[in-house]
Parts: structure tokens; sequence; C-alpha cells
DNA sequence: ATTTCGAATTAGAATAATTCCAAATTTCAG
DNA sequence: CTGAAATTTGGAATTATTCTAATTCGAAAT
């Protein structure tokens, strides 16, 4: 089976004709392909110049409609941060985001070994958290 | 001293003409008036609204204006969820902001005795932290 | 292969939050 | 008081995103 979130050349017309209940079109293959193949957090207009470079007639009315429809199954998710354009990013795994404010880089962020942010926050009984979103920004260090 | 932070019945004209700073006009005095008084995360146009009650002439510009010079000085924080139009903030200790799913709120969650956020996440040495962003969704519970 | 029909794509208009701009007003320093 | 600097103002401009309506596509059935 192909591996859609650790291949370096993937080409759009191997994906599978549905992921995750999603009917794979051939725009929707072309935006997740850009968003596997760099992994810079790139946003939505980003995700148009990229796509057009293999498909120079799709619209950035569809890369929106495609990242939508990628984001609502569960494909690749979406960044946002402060009131900057939205990013999008193939990681599903649990982490977070933080920006370099030297470089503007955007870099993926874990816990570190059997945290959860449930445990280390003060929490109502009976609260349930659906969603979380953690970013930071700083000086990124060396890695 | 007047407690900025925890005074139901303020009067705009009672702020002293300097907050950490910053020269405090008749508009910025009504701005944080109001982000005082209901502490419910208003947005830019919510604030403009509730000023106008008192300050009918001021205008929606200055209402920006007023809320940047605000934040800048760290006397209000900005608080953005995905993206919603800002919400501001008078609470300026460590803390993150719940939305509730049901009703759309915002409550102020603390992190529990003696956690760092620094000490959870793995990021790499030199990494200094400037900003950070928690927020959450799904239901609050009883509190 | 052709028809059919719902879904997807497209270009462009519309929207909404925020920022910009230039003029008018206020405030401060001398 | 007087001029310079800062602030306020209304309206225009900007920008990311969504909406709309027409067209095209594609899979399934004929």
């Amino acid at each position: 089976m192909i591996s859609l979130t650790n291949n370096k050349d993937l080409k759009p017309e191997d994906f599978p004709s549905d992921i995750k209940g999603l009917r794979m079109t051939k725009q929707r293959r072309e935006v997740l392909a850009v968003i596997l193949r760099d992994r810079d957090h790139p946003t939505a207009n980003d995700v148009f110049l990229r796509a057009q470079d293999r498909m120079p007639t799709i619209s950035l009315a569809t890369v929106y409609n495609c990242l939508e429809a990628l984001v609502n199954h569960t494909i690749v998710r979406q960044v946002n941060l402060d009131r900057e354009s939205s990013r999008y990013c193939p990681n599903l795994n649990d982490h977070c985001h933080f920006q370099d404010e030297a470089s503007g880089k955007i870099h993926d962020v874990v816990f570190k070994e059997g945290i959860k942010l449930e445990d280390i926050l003060d929490l109502p009984k009976g609260t349930e958290i659906s969603h979380l979103d953690i970013s930071l920004k700083g000086n990124f260090g060396n890695k």
C-alpha cells in the first residue's frame, strides 16, 4: 500500500481513487501531492501556484475547495497562526507549530513522551476536548 | 492605586493618564473600560458598539487603533481562534482559551500548579519562546 | 459507446475583517 | 499662545476567503 504520509516522489496519478471516504479527483490529487511533496506549511495561494506547474488550468477556488475537502476528511490539517493566511500540513500526528521569528519558517513540535495536555490544564469536570491548537513563536534552536 | 484588572464599576475617566507607557486618551480609556467591564472576549466590532453607548462619535478605525495600542503595550491581550475575528481579553496572566462549541462562549483556562509548557514540549536546544497560544474547543464542563 | 445526473470545477463577484490614507482635531512642549 | 506631533475620523483600499451560477466531468446505467 502506498504511504501517503512518507513518500518523496509521489505521483498524484498513483493515489487511490478514494482516501478516507473522499473521492480523489484530478485536482484533489494534485493539491494533496503538493502538500505532501514540500512539507513547508504552504498557504492556499502557495498550493495554487505550485499546483499550476503540472495543472495550469486549476483555479484558486478549486484549490480552496480541495483543501476544505481534504481538511474535512482529516487527510490534511489546517494550521492557523494569528491572523495570517491558513496553512496546510500533512502531518496528522499530535503536534504543534513553532514559527521561527527570524526565518518565518514553521516547525512541527511534538510533546515529550507520555504527556497529555488534559493532564496539565485545570479544566472543570466533564470537559471534553474536541480540538486543540498550540502555537509558539520565538527563536527555534538548532536541530 | 486603582486596580485595572479587577474593578467592576470602573469609570474610564478615573484611569490614570499613562498606563504602561501608553498615553491614555479619551478613546483609549473608553475602549479599555469596555474590555474590563464585560470580560467576555469581545471582538473589535463588539467593543465599537459598546463604546458607542458612552461615546457616540467614536469610530471603528479608532477602536482598531486603540486596541492595537493596548495590545502593543501589553495592557490587553489579543485572542485569535481559528479564522474568526480577533477577540480581546484583559486577563494578562498565563492562560489559554477554551471555546465551548454549544454556546460559543470563551473560557479562560489556567495550567495546573507548577507546570510550564517548555517542560512538556520536545524543543531543540537553544529555543526561546516569545509567544505561546493554546486554544481548545469542545464541551466545557460545569463550573 | 452514449446518456444521464449528481458532483466537481471554474471565473468572477461578493463578503468581511482589517488596514490604509489624508484631512481634521487634540494635545504637548516650549 | 504657537507650532509640531500624535490621535482621531470617515471612507477607501486591501486581502483572504466564500459564494454563485454556469459549465464540465465522471461513473453508472442503458
